[in-house]
DNA sequence: TGCATCCGATACATCTATGTATCGAAGCAG
DNA sequence: CTGCTTCGATACATAGATGTATCGGATGCA
C-alpha cells in the first residue's frame, strides 16, 4: 500500500544506471535540484488546499516541472508526502534541540518554559501539513509507524530537559514519570498548535501555552 | 463556495413544489429518511477514507442510492459533510449537557473530573471525521465560523458547572477567568481526542485525561 | 381509488487525473 | 570533445468523477 522505505534517493527507473561497484546513481546534480523543488512546491500545495484534494500535476506545475519530473522521483503522492513530512519533521526536530540546548538547572522553571514556548514552531502552514499527516497515518498503520518514531525522538530530546528541572515528586499521581510528564508537555504543545488552525492569530498563542505549562508545572501557586 | 446556511432541508429541484401556502415540501417520509441513510453512509466513508478521498458515488453506494438521489437531497459533498457535522456535533453536545445536568458543588472537585472523563464520547470514528472537519474549516473561513459557533456553544455548556466548582483564587495566573479555564479544559479535552488517532487503545486515555486535568484543577497537591 | 407531485434511477456528456511509452536534451566520464 | 547515461517533457491511452437531463415508480392527498 504505503512505501515506508521513505528517505531513500529512490531512482525510480532504474533501466540500466548504478555504475557497477555499487556506487549511487550517476548523474545526481540535477535530480537533487529537482527533487528539493518538488517537496517545497507541495509543502505550499498541501498547506493551501489540503493532502487529499492535490493532485500530481498541481505539484508540478507549482514548482514548474511536469508529471514527468514527478513519475521520475517518486512513484506516488503518497511517497512524496511521506518524504516531505520526514525532511520537515527533522527541521523541526534541530530546531527544538538548538533552543533546548543551553538549558542549564540554574535557570529556574519560568525561564525553562519561556525557552520551550519561543521554541515553537508558529507557522500555520506546518500544522496544517502536519495535521494532514496525522490523519494520513491514522488511516495507514505503516504511516503511523514512523509518526510514533517520531514522537518518540521528540520526547527523547526533551526529557533529559525536564529530568532537570523538574522535581517529580512537586508533580501530580499520573504525571511524576518524567516519560510521562515530558510526553504530556509536548501533547500539550500539540494542542497549541491545533489552534492556530482555527484562530490564526498567534499572539495569543504564546501566553496560552505559557499559562497552561505554567499550571501544569508549578508546585506553589 | 461553500453554502453555510445549512441546517435547512434544501429541497434541491424545486420545480413546482412547495404547496402556495408556504408551508414546507409536500412529501417529507422517504426524503428524510433517505437523507438519513446518506448522512450515516457518509459518516463511516469519511472516517474511513478521509474527506478529500470520498467521491460522491463512494457515497451515494455505501447508503445503498444512487446519485441521483445524492443531488436530489445536496447540492455538493461539502454540503453534506457540514450537514454531516451539525449533526454529529449537536448529538455531541446533548451527550456533554446530559452528563453534566445532576452536577452539583457538594460532589468535589474529582467526581466533578470523573464525571466530565465519563462524558467523553470516546469514537475514534468521530475524532476521524471531526479532525477533517477542522481541516476543512482551517481552509474555508465561512466553515470555520460555524466550527467556532459551536465551540463557544460547547463552552457556554460546561462554563457553567466550572464555574460553580472551582475557586478562581486556586487556579494559576491567566486561567483565573471562568472562561478562559473552561476553554482550557476543551481544549484538553480535544487534545486527549487526538491522541485517539495513533494510539487507539482507549484504556489509556481516561486516565491520561483524568491525570492531566486534576493537575491543571487541584489547588493542593 | 385516482391523480398530481415528487423522488431517485438511468444514461449521457464532460472534465480531470493517472500512468506509461517515447524522445530530445542535459550532464558526466574518459 | 565525444559518447553514453540519465533526466524530465511530450503525447497517448485509460480510468474515474462530476453534473445534468430525463423517465418510471412511489407517495400523499382528495
Amino acid at each position: 500500500m504505503v512505501e515506508v522505505s521513505g528517505s531513500a534517493p529512490s531512482p525510480r527507473t532504474q533501466r540500466a544506471g548504478q555504475r557497477p561497484g555499487g556506487t549511487g546513481p550517476r548523474v545526481t546534480k540535477r535530480r537533487a535540484e529537482t527533487r528539493e523543488r518538488l517537496l517545497a512546491a507541495a509543502f505550499g500545495v498541501f498547506a493551501e488546499r489540503g493532502f487529499g484534494r492535490v493532485g500530481i500535476e498541481e505539484v508540478c506545475e507549482a514548482a514548474g516541472y511536469t508529471r514527468g519530473a514527478f513519475y521520475s522521483n517518486f512513484d506516488s503522492l503518497d511517497e512524496l508526502f511521506f518524504a516531505l513530512y520526514e525532511q520537515q519533521a527533522g527541521h523541526t526536530l534541530a530546531q527544538v534541540n538548538e533552543a533546548l540546548a543551553g538549558a542549564s538547572a540554574d535557570e529556574g522553571l519560568p525561564a525553562l518554559i519561556d525557552r520551550v514556548v519561543n521554541a515553537l514552531r508558529i507557522d500555520r502552514t506546518w500544522v496544517l501539513v502536519r495535521t494532514d499527516f496525522l490523519l494520513h497515518a491514522a488511516r495507514n498503520p505503516e504511516v503511523a509507524a514512523a509518526l510514533i518514531r517520531h514522537r518518540e525522538a521528540m520526547r527523547e530530546t526533551v526529557q533529559p530537559v525536564v529530568r532537570d528541572m523538574i522535581d517529580p515528586a512537586a508533580m501530580p499521581p499520573g504525571l511524576r514519570e518524567p516519560q510521562a510528564l515530558t510526553a504530556a508537555i509536548i501533547d500539550i504543545h500539540d494542542a497549541a498548535a491545533a489552534k492556530l488552525l482555527l484562530e490564526p492569530d498567534l499572539t495569543a498563542l504564546r501566553p496560552w501555552l505559557r499559562d497552561l505549562l505554567t499550571a501544569l508545572l508549578s508546585p506553589s501557586r
